[in-house]
DNA sequence: ACGCAAATGATAATCATTCTCATTTGCGTT
DNA sequence: AACGCAAATGAGAATGATTATCATTTGCGT
């Protein structure tokens, strides 16, 4: 039961909605998932939980690291399962495809520039708005 | 009078509360604005606007291509001079302040991450989070 | 100067998220 | 296996940023 194990180790009990929310994630049928819908996932599965509990538990499991949170241009954020590695996302503004990258020059870069300003980086968002040319995506401009 | 010039370009009237949120911009003592800092400078310089209508004006000036609109990952947005040329942002967490900074390397990357996964890059966005380290930066949470 | 669509300002409404607080629950201890 | 209590929850109120509504005002072509 490798949830109950994450959730201890963050000093967390391991309570019904918050394994109910892990194994939405683990489970893993959508990667990524806002607040919203993870509530309403869970009240379609019959589980009475509370919208406060969904943002709280979410906000938790992204303190500790189980979760990571994406904010889009358009307001809204969705999370997704921490699997370790960073990486920046790419879009396509057409079929809205999203594929993941990791580019070390980049990181290394990011961090001298924090530096030379004197900001002690916290985290940063890297999110690539592009055209893909996958042959389902619509290509209409 | 340019601003007059990009408000007729834009298809805008030319009206007293869209010239003084321009001018605010142009004359340019501060870089980065929230439509909550452009409010109360019109306010403490005795102009008499409604908050709806910087929200309105600063969007139809984003839609014109005038200003720029950056999302941050607080929730909160500023607004820029769209002076042509790119650049990313860094971040303080704790106050708010805002920094500009360009990186080729880091550009280039990006080019190159889009395009062997064959992606057109149509732009991106980056942002730095961090917490600064200057002297009236309140460092308590 | 006239007239009318466009723009404005005050306020209500919305949307996502956070807070409050009375009740419930997990879990270490008997 | 029941007890106790802090931690967690759920319902709804509160918040903060932004958007919508609508009666009144204003820019600007005639």
């Amino acid at each position: 039961m490798p949830q109950a194990e994450n959730l201890k180790k963050s000093g967390l009990k391991m309570t019904l909605p918050r394994m109910k929310i892990l194994a939405l994630f683990e489970s893993g049928s959508e990667r990524h998932l806002s607040a919203e819908e993870v509530y309403r996932q869970l009240l379609q599965a019959g589980d009475d939980v509370g919208l406060a509990t969904v943002y709280r538990v979410l906000t938790q499991f992204e303190q500790a690291g189980l979760l990571v949170r994406q904010h889009f241009d358009n307001g809204k954020s969705v999370f997704e399962l921490n699997q370790g590695e960073h990486h920046d996302h790419i879009v396509c503004l057409q079929c809205g495809r999203v594929e993941e990258f990791y580019d070390a020059e980049i990181e290394a870069r990011q961090a001298q520039q924090a530096a030379a300003r004197g900001f002690e980086i916290q985290g940063h968002v890297l999110h690539i708005y592009a055209n893909c040319l996958k042959d389902d995506c619509p290509h209409r401009r």
